[in-house]
DNA sequence: CGAACGCTTGAGTGGAGTCAAGTAGAGTGG
DNA sequence: CCACTCTACTTGACTCCACTCAAGCGTTCG
């Protein structure tokens, strides 16, 4: 099923049986998109929106020279632009970072969600609020940590976010994310997000190659970056 | 009514009157707050959501050597914490700047809302997403801003969601916070804030005393900051 | 093979932090 | 009415983390 993965290890309440297939009923297509590509643009009018089945994407914003910051990295699992549905248009660009597979869900069929089934609909607000949990930690993140401490913050996120859907076993995961991208999820240059892996390796904390990674110590990696997984609100 | 300034010049569809009705309706208690006063607690469970009508609360979260960053900043017709609704407890605490005058809103008068006010329903997942498109903002602040443009962007915002309200003529406003408070929300020392709040002054951009801020020049502290309000979702 | 892209490293610079020493003003109490 | 205190604000000197500029390496792919 399209949605095995939403809100996986999220809360104990599960989704009810009959809103869970209300919620498969509701997808229009699914579709495979390459590396790269621009799914929704700022500002432009949307009228439906995009679950992540498989792949990697990024939400950002571009400064005036063209320096681009991420808001968000979405892994399976995530619905990465449900908040199009109340808001109608975007802030911010959403793109693939690796060759995807998208489900796109029609807003006509989430006014038929809202309507009849409000539980669907809490869960469904509940996701973008996590979202909105991950945001306020990148604040924290950009606002008080250093660059060593915001690499290892970024690590321990994604790592975490990708062991909820089974995509890490805790020690290591596949990331197909560039040092360029990297720096531009933790506000840092690229050359400086290059210094901060190699110090982080020499420190026996974590290495990164080929996009694998893999978290060498990852008590450690979470101390030094102030990480506390509470915002995430997984379970176990 | 309590919520006259709710989502007020924010959207061109209005909230219905009976929706409007059932809102005032599911209002706990009305209170007044001193300053400086913590509301919740993060992961403390909360029971009730909390609307501002009069005063400045922020929402935070500290470091380990108890070094703040704000995450948001809220002005009356704010529902502060309404994401607690679905979340069941908060990742950061909620504190008033200021005297506040605040209604609290039990959750089990939002669970008759989500079932029998659909529309309601929308407007309020509406409102939390204004936030994170805040959060959003925020991120590029910190993310790609320097320590001026960082400065301007927030009174900028600021200033808009004052205006919205009816609590700035576009010039100037009253802004109860220290230039402790407002490096805790930028992500920069107070000693820098005051060397900042100088520069921006001797520019002829913006002038802040004893709690009076006057925007000198916005179109042009909006220029500096790289600030476009299209995030807000103000009318007109 | 050459080009393109991503990664790596060094040298020098500068913006923001830190430390320290003040001043200004509001509120309190003798 | 004037010490006294407390908090917020102000300014200077020095330091250092991260940026910039620059050059070079390694792979992949056309």
């Amino acid at each position: 099923m399209i949605f095995d993965d939403f809100l996986r290890h999220r809360r104990k309440e599960q989704i009810l049986p009959e809103d869970r297939a209300a919620l498969e009923a509701s997808v229009g297509e699914v579709r495979s998109v390459p590396a790269r590509m621009t799914l929704v643009r700022k500002d432009e009018r949307v009228h439906f929106s995009t679950y992540l089945i498989e792949g990697l994407i990024c939400r950002y914003m571009d400064d005036r020279e063209g320096l681009r910051q991420l808001v968000a990295v979405h892994v399976p699992g995530d619905f990465v632009d449900l908040h199009a549905y109340p808001l109608k248009h975007l802030d911010h660009d959403v793109a693939t970072l690796t060759a995807c597979k998208i489900a796109t869900v029609p807003h006509r069929n989430l006014d038929i969600v809202m309507r009849e089934r409000p539980e669907l609909a809490k869960f469904l607000w509940f996701s973008t609020l996590l979202d909105a949990a991950m945001h306020r930690e990148w604040i924290f993140r950009l606002g008080r940590l250093n660059a060593m401490a915001r690499v290892g913050h970024f690590f321990c996120e994604i790592e975490a976010k990708l062991r909820a859907v089974g995509l890490s076993d805790g020690a290591s995961f596949e990331l197909a994310m560039t040092q360029n991208d990297l720096g531009e999820a933790c506000g840092i240059t690229p050359v400086h997000m290059n210094r901060m892996l190699r110090m982080l390796k020499e420190q026996g904390l974590l290495q990164m190659r080929a996009g694998q990674v893999q978290l060498l110590d990852r008590p450690a990696l979470a101390r030094l970056s102030e990480f506390d997984p509470s915002y995430l609100f997984i379970d176990e």
